[in-house]
Order: structure tokens, then sequence, then C-alpha cells
RNA sequence: GGGCCGUUAGCUCAUCUGGUAGAGCAUCGGACUUUUAAUCCGAGGGUGGAAGGUUCGAGUCCUUCACGGCCCA
């Protein structure tokens, strides 16, 4: 054995080839486990030094730590709630027993049952009484003190990440409670949770670029859903009312710290309500996120504090540019001038823009990454708005805002289009754009229109990001952060 | 797409101006019956991201590429 190439995984194989000879199963098939880790800790915690409670628990996890002491030595055992010390001792178990318990190794499964008590330094173990290997390991763990930083191994092996970076293993239970809490919310409100098509004949319901796939037995290009808004106001003409959905949709575009190709979107639709209402909605969701997960409508993200206390800030995009830039921009200005100022103001403009998308482009570039606290910024240009009800009294303006936290847009929102014939005219006028050069431009849905045609009902619709609001809430810099398994470029195995 | 930074042992990191790579943890052998980043003694472990180039000599300088991070578009 000592002639074997010293590596740490032939080692292990060996060890596992050993324990087979022994007529002992490697993988076992289940362990009745009768508590977690934290359990004990919350039963026992506060007792004495040196008490033994004649309380004997059986637990299951991953071995992190061996610490051998001759004929006595203690474990650490990891479950998905914490850590807990195993006392081991030759008298106890053995002496067989206990050297193959020390043969085990940083990373085996194993199941363990004995005494609960407390050393006399004051740390809760468990004083094992017999145990049994339940799943070995043939990979070493990160070290045990720096644990796994290097970025690209904790996304790539996620599972590394969970097991040795508690935080991590935090910030998505965090994640799944938002998610939860947000359709507890709706479902209270009167909301039915529905699921409408990923793969979607013509993409819609965004300004983005699709992935396209292909059906082979339709022999039909298919994309995957940019947004499923164009579905579910279909579903409030089918009378529904109030409909949401939380999944994933997928926009083939660039990948940043606040970008992934595929994303956790909640969007919902109330009839007979307008934008104004989806504020209120917008506020009572994520505020029930932000009072539940932190206790508090005050939280810090990334050394700053937000406050989300109610109301939010509102401000119209217009007073947006000119209080964060100073410059006073109108309507009232001809589309030249406007031109000329955005060039002054570095900013690219798509072919085609009038006067609504170089306002846009000018907010979207020098304003909107400068709002700090939660604000609802609105009057969005209607050019910029293909699917949102004209402004009464102001035809270039829509009833739509976006929510900003931390210069990030966090929601989008408006009252809906209802009018069949204005519809299918904002889609022309998009079709126009595509046809000038714009990737973006939204697609002619004629289908969209004719259940426009049998009648939508007044309805506010909103859109929120929900990696997005994950990453304030937990404080997290990168959406990578808040997704399991972040999108990154395929690497060749190194076996 | 552009700029900058990074890639060295399983993990976390060193290696001043070019002279043939080190530490801690982990691993292996030994001691140790209340330790907890256990300790002590001993040992092994590296195609220095990849490929070229310059040089007597490259982890170190140059070029290209791959992957990752940050910033910008």
């Amino acid at each position: 054995m000592t002639d074997e190439p010293n590596d740490l995984r032939v080692h292990r194989l060996q060890k596992l080839s050993d324990i087979r000879a022994s007529g002992v199963d490697p993988y076992k098939s289940k362990f009745d486990r009768d508590r977690l880790v934290a359990e004990i800790d919350a039963s026992y915690g506060a007792i004495e030094p040196e008490v033994h409670t004649a309380d004997v628990v059986s637990i299951a996890g991953r071995l992190m730590a061996l610490r051998r002491h001759g004929k006595a030595s203690f474990a650490e055992l990891q479950d998905k709630t914490g850590r807990v010390q195993l006392y081991l001792t030759a008298d106890a178990l053995g002496e067989e027993a206990y050297d193959t318990f020390l043969s085990y190794d940083i990373g085996d499964i194993v199941g363990v049952t004995g005494e609960v008590f407390k050393t006399k330094r004051g740390q809760l173990s468990v004083a094992v009484a017999s145990y049994e290997l339940l799943t070995k390991s043939l990979r070493p763990m990160p070290e045990k003190w720096h644990g796994l930083k290097d970025v690209e191994t904790r996304y790539r092996q996620r599972y590394l990440d969970l097991i040795m970076n508690p935080d991590v293993k935090e910030t998505f239970i965090k994640k799944t409670r938002t998610i939860a809490i947000l359709r507890r919310i709706l479902d209270e409100q009167g909301f039915l949770e529905v699921e409408t098509p990923m793969l979607h004949p013509i993409p819609g319901g965004a300004a983005a670029k699709p992935f396209i796939t292909h059906h082979n037995a339709l022999d039909t290009d298919l994309y995957l859903r940019i947004a499923p808004e164009l579905y579910l106001k279909r579903l409030i003409v089918g009378g529904l009312e109030r409909v949401y959905e939380i999944n994933k949709s997928f926009r083939n575009e660039g990948i940043s710290v606040k970008h992934n190709p595929e994303f956790m979107m909640l969007e919902a639709y109330q009839a007979y309500a307008d934008y104004q209402d989806m504020m209120e909605l917008v506020e009572t969701l994520i505020n029930g996120v932000i009072e539940e997960l932190a206790g508090s409508t005050k939280i810090t993200y990334q050394e700053t504090e937000l406050d989300f206390t109610r109301p939010w800030r509102r401000l119209s995009m217009i007073d947006a540019v000119k209080e964060y830039t100073g410059q006073d921009l109108s309507f009232d200005m001809s589309l030249d001038d406007l031109k000329a100022l955005a060039a002054e103001m570095r900013v690219d403009l798509k072919p085609n823009s009038g006067k609504g998308a170089v306002i846009t482009e000018i907010y979207e570039k020098h304003v909107e990454h400068l709002i700090v606290q939660p604000t609802f910024v609105f009057d969005y240009p209607l050019e910029t708005s293909p699917l949102a009800r004209k402004k009464p009294g102001n035809p270039e303006l829509t009833e739509r805002f976006e929510l900003i936290i931390a210069g990030r847009e966090v929601a989008n929102a408006f009252s809906e289009l209802t009018d069949p014939q204005d519809q299918h005219a904002r889609f022309e006028a998009q079709q126009a754009n595509k046809a000038a050069g714009d990737e973006e431009a939204h697609e002619l849905d004629e289908d969209y229109v004719m259940a426009l045609e049998h009648g939508l009902p007044p309805t506010g619709g909103i859109g929120i990001g929900v990696d997005r609001l994950v990453m304030i809430v937990t404080d997290s810099a990168s959406i990578r952060d808040v997704i399991l398994f972040p999108q990154l470029k395929t690497k060749p195995s190194e076996e």
C-alpha cells in the first residue's frame, strides 16, 4: 500500500476496497436518525459541563473533523442544521470498532448513536456507542479553516460551497423563504398561481433577445420565454381576474453581476386595478419579505442602509433626470435637441429613436444606477412601453413605473394596455424599429391581439426580479450568489 | 466587444530584480483517554492553467489561447 502513488483519492479508493473486502457495504441504503443537530443544541445546549443526560440520540451527517488522541478521540458531525462533536473511546466501542472509526476520512457520511453529554470544557457532545459508515467519500474536502474561497469552484461545485460555507446555505434558505412569502401574500389576496408555457412560438412580453430551440415533431422553431406576460394576460381575459406565476424566464444577453441568462421572475396581474394599485402591491410584497426575514423595514445592503418604510418615494422619469443630472428635459424639446443632448451626455441611441427612447436612454445611463433608496420611477414614455396603457391627458407617456433599489431595476409594472387596436398599432411601431435594426423590438403577436379583442378588463400588472430582490435581502453583491448554479462556460472535465 | 486583475500541492496562500518551488491545513507512519485551528516526532505530495517564443537557464520576461473575477460598452 505504501508503494501506491501517494494521491489522496487513490488512498481513499484503497480504503474503499478494504471496506468492501471486509464485507461492509460502504454505501448504505438508509439510517434511522431521530434527531437533528440543532434539536440537540436546543434541548441540551444549556446543561452544565460534565453532565450526562442519559438521552441516547441517533444522528447522521458528514464527518468534518477528526481529532485523534490515542484511546479517546473527537470528531465533528455536520448535518443540515449544524455541527456537533462526537466523543469516541476504545472503552465504549472496543478496540477494533474504535480503530475502524478513526480510519474514516473527513467527508465520509456516518450515522452514530450515543448519549448526549457535555465535556468538562463545556462542549456539547455525543458519546458514540455505535456507528455506521453510510457513504464513503473519495475526494478530500476543502481546508477546514480557510474553507473554500475560489469563486469558480464555489459556483461549479456548489455542493462544496454549501458544505463549507454556512452563509451560503443561509442565503439559499432565505431565497426559498422569500419565494414562499411572496406566494403566501399573493394567495392571501386571492391571486391564483398558474403555470404558462416556457416554449413560445413568438417571444413576447419584454424587450430582449430570446434563446431559440427547435421542436422536431412539429418541425418548428420555438423560443424560451423572455416573459410570461402575454399568457398571463390571456388568463385575465379568461376571467381568472387575479393570477401570478413565479418561475424562470430566459434572455439571451450578456452575463453580469445583475444578469444571469435564466432568472426567476414573479409576474402578477390583477383585473380592475391600475398601476397605482400595483405600487401598493409591490410595497406589500417586498415589505412582507423584508420584515419577515430581517425583522425590520430597514436593512443594510453593501454597507448602505435601505429604508423600506412605506410609502416609498415616487419620482417621474423627467424629474429623476433633472434631480440626478441637472438636465432639464421635456417632451417639448425637439427630437434633434434631445438627440444632441444625448450625444453630449455620451448616450448611445438605438436606430429609429424618438423622443421617448432618447429620454429613456438618458435616464438608464445616467440616473438609474444612482437611485439607492426604494423609489418608484413613473411616467415612462409610450415609445419604450409597448404593452402599457397611455397616460390620460398625455399621449407621450404611459401609466408605468419601475421600482429601483440600490441602483437596480427590481420591479416593472403598468396599467395594462387593453385596447386591441392601440396594441396592434404599438406592435407595428415595434416592427418598424425592428426593421430599422433594433434587435430587442417587441414581436408582433396577432394571437395576443385577438385575445384582447375578446376583451381584457382594466388590469394592473407587475413583474418582480426575484433574484435581484433576494440579492438585496441577503446582502449579496452578485446575482451569482443567489443562483445555486449560475451560468458559466463549460470547462473540459479533469478526468 | 474593450480595459484591468487572477490561475503555483486536495484547500488557503508565499516564492524581491530570471538561477531548476515553499508554508499552514489536509494526507500517510508514530506518541497521546476530555480535545476543539489539539499538540509533538517523522514522511510523501507539484507537467507552476495551456501552447509557443526570448534566454546558457523561465513560475518569474514576451505572444497567443482557455477559464474566472471586477469595471466599462
